[in-house]
DNA sequence: CAGTGAGCGAGCTTCCGCTTGACTT
């Protein structure tokens, strides 16, 4: 008997399944072992020697690790193909050696990308070894986190009183909150007007948009009053029209990737009004139930045995014309991503929402999934975008109009999974907005003149998963962490929620000058990116670990002792 | 003499990332 180690239940109970009665498969359930979270955990001055604790929980599933090693004739580990789970790995290793479980038996390392008979079959024929350089990688990543939250922490506490925790990726999203409320409250708007007209050609009305005056194109802010809007109010009230010329341009639509964590969480909020702790605790039991793939994934590509489930729903559900010829392979585009997972799909495309069993969220949440998922291997939308220009002519001015349509002459993918209003286009509305059929020298009738008065918008607040987003960019978190990491902002009293929007509180505004002022560098929004970078050299064996980490100390302790010696002024304290 | 209050010292807080139950409500 073949002993598997895998880090979850669910998973384990999958592979269990494929690879038959040679094999036992047990879930280590996670990282086995942690540093405590106390004082001395990883030792500087003796060369970054760091102290593992096993806790309660996996106390129980290493004995019964062992225990079933006593059974076996040979160690597999299978947990995930990233960072973190070849750490997972050599947790579990070097425990079962310190234990002297392992006595001869031999041990390798396999890694599969999806969770299919075909990729663990064929994952199971090339074992290798634990990748060391990549172990040394989490093991520097693992200790400077340690070193910057525990170090940084008690600084503050002694400078600025009620506050609680800074950290690598905390900090840096609180300061992102923090300064989008900075960027509000500078805010001025700015007054601008809209002019243009409501036309009618052939007894159906339609709008057009002022384009330009005397001959220079008009920018969206440039008629800055009302006495401006009011003369070309006039001067289009004393013309005539004529259309001078029109287009008809063909445009597609691309549908979206499938789901990773991160647009999961931002469409269920966006959506369904979920949050993304609400978000992530749904999906876990669909996923345990076995009805998803695994939900923390950074990862849009769906397994080959998904995309050709998808192609076969999309032409039972809507027929052939609605499948592209060839399947759509999508690309990560976010820093860091590790894709030791795939994207978040239903484990079955003919498992269809409406026969889900369960509570009412759980169904609309698998709903979002399934669309998502088929639509992503959907046919793009068709739509004919028309553009006419429209002068003005028989008035005072030199003034020339345009009217925009669009109609959509194929719905595609939106057949399923239709575009957010606002999502991500100004002019979103025009996408439905349909022209009568104009030609040139055509002479459309004025119904009214229209001019409106507008202010420009201060950018808007994070909510929780618009901020999740926003870190994924930088490279910030992990999708198992980027909810938890709300939850600490809001423990700590540096942010607060309202109307499903991040607000800072002053606590967490002043925790950010100071560190902004102090600590610049490690809360600078490039410093996990640049950490990363040395983590890949790390991991390709071009550097040592501990070289890494002596660099960051010695930098980092000589400013963390000038900064808490520092004798601040007393109109510092709160 | 009892109550008050100044002053002192001890003990506590804290990171990120991987994973579920075992808790309570």
């Amino acid at each position: 008997m073949k002993l598997v180690i895998v880090e979850s239940p669910a998973k384990a109970k999958t592979i269990n399944n494929y690879l038959g009665k040679d094999y036992e498969v047990l879930a280590s359930f996670g990282h086995v072992r942690d540093l405590p979270a106390k004082d001395g955990s990883v030792l500087p001055d003796e060369d970054f020697a760091m102290s593992w604790e096993v806790d309660a929980a996996s106390r129980k599933r290493l004995s019964d690790i062992g225990n079933a090693l006593k059974e076996a004739d040979e160690l597999i580990l299978a947990t995930d193909p990233d960072r973190e789970g070849e750490a997972i790995s050599w947790h579990v290793l070097d425990v079962l050696r310190g234990k002297k479980l392992l006595k001869d038996k031999p041990v390798s390392r396999v890694v599969f990308n999806a969770i299919t008979k075909a990729a663990i079959t064929e994952a199971m024929q090339h074992p290798r070894q634990i990748d060391e350089p990549l172990v040394d990688a989490y093991l520097a990543r693992r200790a400077l986190d340690y070193l910057v939250g525990f170090t940084l922490s008690p600084v503050l506490w002694r400078k600025l009183p009620g506050s609680r925790s800074a950290g690598r990726v905390q900090s840096v999203a609180l300061r992102l909150v923090c300064e989008r409320e900075s960027e509000i409250e500078r805010f001025r708007p700015q007054e601008y007007w809209s002019v243009g007209a409501r036309l009618n050609e052939k007894s159906k009305s339609f709008e057009a948009r002022l384009y330009s005056v005397d001959g220079r194109k008009t920018d969206k802010l440039d008629i800055a009053s009302a006495s401006e809007a009011e003369a070309l109010k006039r001067a289009i009230e004393a013309g005539a029209f004529s259309v001078a010329a029109v287009d008809r341009k063909p445009t597609r639509r691309n549908p979206y990737p499938p789901f990773t964590t991160s647009s999961l969480q931002q469409d269920a909020s966006s959506r369904l009004g979920f949050s993304p702790s609400r978000t992530m605790q749904i999906a876990q039991r669909l996923y345990e139930e076995g009805v998803i793939t695994y939900m923390r994934t950074d990862a849009v590509q769906m397994a080959p045995e998904g995309i050709d489930e998808a192609r076969r729903a999309i032409v039972k559900t809507f027929g052939s014309d609605y499948l592209p010829e060839k399947p759509r392979i999508y690309q990560t585009k976010a820093k860091n991503a590790q894709e030791a997972h795939e994207a978040i799909r239903p484990t079955d495309m003919f498992r269809h929402p409406d026969t889900l069993r369960g509570d009412a969220d759980k169904h609309r949440l698998y709903e979002l999934i399934w669309k998502r998922t088929l639509a992503s291997q959907m046919r793009s939308a068709e739509i004919e975008r028309t553009t006419a220009d429209i002068s003005v002519f028989a008035t005072s001015r030199d003034i020339a109009l345009r009217a925009v349509g669009s109609v959509v002459t194929f719905p595609g993918f939106l057949a399923l999974y239709g575009v957010e209003a606002g999502a991500d286009r100004e002019d979103g509305d025009e996408d439905s907005r349909e022209l009568p059929p104009l030609a040139v020298g055509d002479r459309p009738r004025l119904e009214e003149a229209l001019i409106e008065q507008h202010f420009t918008q201060p950018p808007p607040r994070y909510s929780e998963a618009s901020l999740i987003k926003k870190m994924e960019e930088l490279g910030i978190g992990r999708p198992s962490t980027y909810a938890a990491t709300m939850s600490v902002l809001q423990e700590r009293n540096y942010v607060r929620l309202e109307k499903r929007t991040l607000i800072p509180e002053d606590r967490g505004r002043i925790v950010t000058a100071f560190l902004e002022s102090f600590f610049n560098r490690y809360v600078e929004y490039g410093f996990t990116a640049q950490l990363e970078e040395q983590l890949d050299l790390l991991s390709n064996g071009k550097l040592a670990w501990k070289d890494v980490l002596r660099q960051f100390w010695t930098d980092f302790s000589a400013h963390v002792e000038e900064i808490r010696t520092f004798a601040f002024p007393r109109f510092w304290m709160p």
